[in-house]
DNA sequence: CATGGGATTGACT
DNA sequence: GTCAATCCCATGC
């Protein structure tokens, strides 16, 4: 897709759908562990499926910060679940982080998991928060400049083909295909239909 | 102040 | 396929 080699603040600042599919094939980096973005969804507070449908309270003031800063929240009182701020502060907009290919650190991942399989590591938003030691201290903190980093795909990366379909795990707005991720990827939360064919509603890019 | 519901995962029938 | 674990916080009394 020839996407921006840069990932600066004015990345982020776009409109989410078009962050959430650019962010397949990137880096996110904590320590030294690191994994390549595979599955993102977006969240707008226009549809009653984000944190930010209610508008500004305690929980949602990160997700009507800048862009660029980290949205990180407990989910089900266990998981801690990575999001990426986007859009401009009366957006409330941001990209979930799903699923990484594992790139770095892999024995660290191993050890904070408590799994061996290299595919088993980041496939869900709770995995790969925990594989990359990622908790609730890096809400609020800046994805450019902070603990938890996203850097563009390496110079020569092959353009990555892109799957959209349903988000997982809602029950508000399923009907919006705001689920992207990387054709075929064996490293997804959720396998597609199989053929590698978009989910209903869902588009092959 | 009490209650209830998750953007999930892993264990189990 | 079902279900519990367990914490934050929005909502309502």
């Amino acid at each position: 897709m020839g996407g921006p080699v840069v990932i600066d603040e004015a990345f982020f600042a776009r409109d989410v759908l078009q962050v959430a599919q650019d962010l397949v094939g990137c880096i996110v980096r904590h320590g030294s562990a690191a994994g390549r973005i595979v599955e993102t969804e977006a969240y707008h507070h226009d549809e009653p499926a984000s944190h930010a449908f209610v508008g500004l309270t305690a929980r949602t003031s990160t997700l009507f910060g800048p862009p660029g800063i980290a949205y990180v929240y407990r989910s089900y009182g266990i998981h801690a679940l990575l999001n990426a701020v986007c859009e401009d502060e009366t957006s409330g907009a941001a990209v979930l982080l799903r699923a990484l290919e594992p790139l770095e650190g892999l024995d660290e991942m191993r050890a904070r998991r408590g799994v061996q399989d290299a595919e088993a590591l980041c496939s869900g938003p709770g995995k790969l928060t925990q594989a990359l030691g990622v908790d609730l201290s890096e809400n609020g903190t800046s994805l450019l400049s902070g603990p938890v980093r996203i850097e563009p795909p390496p110079a020569g990366a092959p353009v990555v083909r892109l799957v959209a379909g349903p988000r997982i795990g809602i029950t508000k707005a399923t009907d919006l295909a705001w689920r992207f991720s990387e054709q075929g990827s064996r490293y997804v939360s959720r396998p597609w239909p199989a053929g590698g064919a978009a989910a209903p509603g869902g588009r092959v890019y």
